[in-house]
RNA sequence: GCGGGUAUAGCUCAGUAGGUAGAGCGUCAGAUUGUGGUUCUGAAUGUCACGGGUUCGAUCCCCGUUACUCGCCCCA
């Protein structure tokens, strides 16, 4: 072994990899029902749209890009940036005033590796831009939620928070930072650090202190104006009249600069440390910030990954790959050739069949038949050519066809 | 960037109180010369992660490196 894959990147094996498509197929659907495009956009983009998008003093932005080129171009690291980037460059607020759009694909970040995070990873997401009415934050959570459903995923806990708008926040960040620096010396090294970088990131801690220290502190929610209360009112009203479950956060804050008001996430049990399995929020700044007219927008992001990982540990039943329709055994060269042309028909009619390239005996092309799940199976041998008949095992039961024409399978297997 | 754990066959793992290694699964072949699944028999495959040290001798003990892995940070 000389060369190995990079680290935080992984192989999909032929098995998982059946597994992938049949999942990305069934989230794409269920984007379609909600009236989702997709949408695609390039591996690598600009470094500075991820400066101005993501924010400058974000983790992701300062340390854990892939950049190159002298620094021109970045591998992408997360999808919303790149959505709104096209959404104005190819001017799709003209085609329709509320643009709804999917993605699902690849992106990089250069993070340690652990559970549940790769450096080069898939996520799946949504984008509506264009409107600020509740009912898209109401249909974003449905939409994140559907898809959860339509696999059967029941342990997954959604909180919902909102952040307010910049002035609304920073009239608190005052407050909060006033009360915190009473304090400095007893927080976490960690809170330390982001009373610094970013106070707002404080609520997220984990330590028990801090969470002592925390409950004493001014709220966020409480600073906001009436409005915007009322607004996040109606959001958890609706919901609740869908009978959603959900649970509000007013700590729930998220990492990238772009997020006002409305914030989500759902969380799982059986993630381990990385638990957040959709992220989103609503981002009204950020299209007026890339050079747009400003334009409300809102959208969550989710973990492929982390998706399976879910799957897979609540034994969710994939379909398999592995099913032949025909495998035809051979004897000699010159049935190798008629079953070359057999199996050519019907891979033109759109069955799957295999026959042997190995030169291998006629009990291990049994066997190897067994194993590809093959639904029937045929031996052409000397007698088979000699008579143009044969017959057709169906491998299920054992039980035998006659088949008067070789060279006319196809009516026979397609009953 | 910072911590913990692990490294033996394709996979899961055992093992040697230091004398260069095994099991199960898988793969391949065979069980009287044209019919799979069950059963039985047999076979192949390891520089025991890499480099150094101690030792007559290291896969085992010590040091270093690397990789993988879990966690912190951050995030999907």
């Amino acid at each position: 072994m000389l060369i190995q894959k990079p680290k935080g990147t992984y192989d999909i094996l032929p098995e998982k990899a059946f597994q992938r498509t049949f999942l990305e197929n069934k989230i794409r659907k269920i984007f379609y029902d909600f009236n989702y495009s997709e949408i695609r956009t390039p591996t690598f983009e600009k470094t500075s749209l991820f400066k101005r998008g993501i924010g400058e003093e974000t983790d992701i932005v300062s340390k854990e890009m892939y950049t190159f080129n002298e620094n021109e171009f970045t591998l992408k690291p997360e999808m919303t940036a790149p959505v709104v980037r096209a959404y104005l460059e190819n001017s799709l607020y003209n085609e329709s005033p509320l643009q709804k759009l999917f993605y699902i694909t690849n992106m990089f970040r250069r993070e340690r590796p652990q559970a549940g995070r790769f450096r080069e990873f898939s996520q799946f997401g949504a984008e509506a831009i264009g409107s600020s009415d509740y009912l898209s934050d109401v249909e974003m959570i449905l939409l994140a939620d559907s898809i959860l459903k339509n696999f059967g995923i029941k342990d997954v806990a959604i909180k919902i928070n909102t952040i307010g708008t910049i002035a609304e926040r920073n009239i608190y960040l005052e407050e909060f930072r006033k009360y915190l620096s009473g304090h400095l010396p007893e927080l976490s090294p960690d809170s330390q650090r982001r009373f610094e970088k970013n106070p707002l990131r404080i609520l997220d801690t984990k330590s028990e202190k801090d969470l002592q220290i925390l409950a004493e502190a001014p709220v966020l929610y409480e600073y906001l104006n009436e409005s915007t209360k009322e607004n996040f009112e109606k959001i958890l009203s609706a919901l609740r009249s869908l009978n959603l479950n959900f649970i509000t956060d007013y700590k729930l804050v998220r990492g990238f600069d772009y997020y006002t008001s409305t914030t989500f996430e759902f969380i799982s049990d059986s993630l381990g440390a990385q638990n957040s399995l959709f992220g989103g929020g609503r981002y009204d700044l950020l299209i007026d910030q890339l050079g747009g007219k400003p334009t409300p927008a809102i959208g969550f992001a989710a973990g492929i990954e982390r998706l399976m990982m879910i799957l897979e540990n609540g034994n969710f039943e994939f379909p398999s790959e592995k099913k032949l329709k025909l495998f035809i055994v051979t004897m000699n060269e010159e049935s190798k050739n008629l079953a070359l042309r057999l199996i050519s028909d019907l891979r033109n009619k759109n069955l799957r069949c295999e026959m042997d390239f190995l030169n291998r005996s006629l009990k291990s092309q049994m066997k190897e038949a067994n194993r590809q799940n093959a639904e029937y199976v045929i031996v052409i041998g000397e007698e088979e050519i000699r008579t143009n008949k044969a017959k057709l095992k169906k491998m299920s039961d054992g039980s035998e066809l006659e088949i008067s024409d070789i060279s006319d399978l196809n009516s026979e297997i397609l009953n």
